[in-house]
DNA sequence: ATGATTTCATGATATTTGTCATTGTTTATT
DNA sequence: AATAAACAATGACAAATATCATGAAATCAT
C-alpha cells in the first residue's frame, strides 16, 4: 500500500503555481499544510479505486498517474494521465459519489492528501479557489468532450499520433531527443486510445518503418514531429 | 435568428426545482429574473456556436438543444442532449474560452439567458450556486468519461440500446406506449452514438425485426425494455 | 395538392480494427 | 546468471463498421 512520508510545506511546493491552490491566501496555504497528508506510491500502486467513495482529494507532487475506468472484460478505458501539480478524486469528491475511475501510479509518484472537509472550507471561504476548480472541471470537460469525438471519428493512426504530440517531452540535455515524456506500456497506451494492444503495436511498427518514430525497449522517440502532426491533423 | 419574449419570473419557472438556481436565496433569484433575457428557437436554429465568445449562460425552459462538435468532413458529435432545467453554455462560460461546441433547437425551445457578470456574480454571493455548478460540471464530466469507454469498447448496437433506454419516454396517456423522448433524425442518432447515419439505420431494422422496438415515421417505439436493457449490458 | 428536397432504407463492397495463435524480447525473481 | 513471467511483435483470419450507390418514403415549399 501506500508510504506516508513528510517532506515540506504547500509554500515550498514547486508545483503551486500552477496548481489550483495558487490563489490561496497565505492563513489559509498554511491551513491547507497543516491538514495534508503526503503519500508515496511505486508504479503500479492503486491510489484509488473505481466504485469507493473519496474521503479527499490528491494533489501530485511527483511521478504520473493514471486514471481509467473499468469496462467489460477486463478492458480499461484510461480517461486522462494526472502530473504533477493536477489534482486527482476531484470529479467525485465534488458530485459526492464513489469514485468514477481508478487511479494508479505510472511510475513512483507522490500525492498530498487533502481531506473532504478542508476541501470543502476552502471552496466555502476562498471564491477564487471555487472558481480554480470549476476550471480544472471544465477543462478535463473539454478534453472528454474531445475525446469522445476523436475515438468516434478518428482512426487509431490519427488518435497516436495525437497522443504522441500530446505527451511529447524534449530532452534537451541529451542532444535534443523527442520522447513521450514518460515510458508506456503497449496496453496502456492502447487504453488511452481506445483500441487492442496489437493494434498499438502495428501503428507503432508501421510509424517506424516510415521514419516517424524509433522505439527502444518501451521508449518512443518521435524523430518527425512534421509528418507526426500532418497524420494528427489529417483531413480524410 | 432568435426570437425575444417574455414571461415568468424565475419564482414560477416549473423546472426551478431541478435546475441549478434551487438553492438560491429569494433576493438573489429576484436578481436573476430581473437580469434576464428569454429567447425563443424553432427547430433547428443555433443557439450558440463553436469558437464564438460566450457573454452567458443559458437556461433551458421549453424544448430539446443537442450540443454537438465539429468533426471532421462535416461530420458532427453530439456530446449532450439538454432538457428543460438544464443550463447550457456553462463550460465555456466557466473556463473563459470560446464555445467548444455548438448549441441547435431539437425542436421548438426557450431558455433563459443569463448575462456572465450576473452568472459569476451569483458564484461569489452564495457558495450554494457555486457548489451546484460545480456539480453539475462533475456530471457533466462523468457522463462524458463514459461515454468515451462507451464508444471505444462497445459496439453500436449496445450503445443504441443504451441511448434508447435512457432517452425513453413513458406517453401514459395514449396505452401507456413507450417511445423516445423527442423525434430524432437518423444522422442526428448516429452522430449521438458515433457511428455512420446507414450503421443506425440497419441497427433499427434489426430491432424492429427482433420485435424490440417498432419505427413509425421518425418516431421510434420500445416495445421490449427487458431485451434492450440485455442489449444494453451485454457481457461480451 | 404537387413537385422538389431531404431523409430513410437496403445491398454490395471496402476498410478498419479485433481476436487468436505463435515466437521473440525484456524484465523480474531466485 | 539462470529461469520464469510478463510484454512485444507479427501473421492469419474474423467481425464490425464505413462507404458508395440506388430507390423509396417522408417532408417541405410553393
Amino acid at each position: 500500500m501506500s508510504e506516508k512520508i513528510n517532506i515540506a510545506g504547500c509554500e515550498d511546493c514547486p508545483s503551486l503555481g500552477e496548481s489550483i491552490f495558487c490563489s490561496l491566501k497565505h492563513e489559509l496555504l498554511k491551513e491547507v499544510s497543516d491538514k495534508k497528508g503526503e503519500n508515496q506510491y511505486q508504479k503500479g500502486e492503486i491510489i484509488f479505486s473505481e466504485g469507493f467513495k473519496p474521503f479527499g482529494i490528491h494533489c501530485v507532487s511527483k511521478g504520473k498517474v493514471k486514471i481509467y475506468k473499468l469496462g467489460a472484460d477486463g478492458k480499461d478505458q484510461i480517461v486522462r494521465v494526472a502530473k504533477v501539480g493536477d489534482v486527482i478524486g476531484h470529479r467525485s469528491l465534488v458530485s459526492d459519489e464513489p469514485y468514477s475511475a481508478s487511479a494508479e501510479a505510472l511510475e513512483e509518484t507522490q500525492t498530498c492528501f487533502l481531506p473532504r472537509k478542508t476541501f470543502f472550507d476552502l471552496i466555502e471561504q476562498e471564491n477564487e479557489f471555487a472558481l480554480k476548480v470549476m476550471k480544472v472541471l471544465s477543462k478535463d470537460l473539454r478534453l472528454a468532450e474531445s475525446q469522445s469525438m476523436s475515438i468516434a471519428q478518428r482512426t487509431v493512426k490519427e488518435r497516436m499520433a495525437n497522443v504522441l504530440l500530446s505527451k511529447k517531452d524534449i530532452l534537451e540535455e541529451q542532444e535534443g531527443k523527442v520522447l513521450m515524456s514518460f515510458t508506456i506500456s503497449r496496453k496502456d497506451l492502447a487504453d488511452l486510445i481506445g483500441c487492442a494492444p496489437e493494434t498499438i503495436i502495428r501503428m507503432l511498427s508501421q510509424l517506424k518503418k516510415d521514419g516517424i518514430i524509433a522505439l527502444n525497449k518501451r521508449e518512443v522517440e518521435i524523430l518527425d514531429q512534421v509528418k507526426l502532426f500532418k497524420l494528427a491533423h489529417k483531413y480524410r
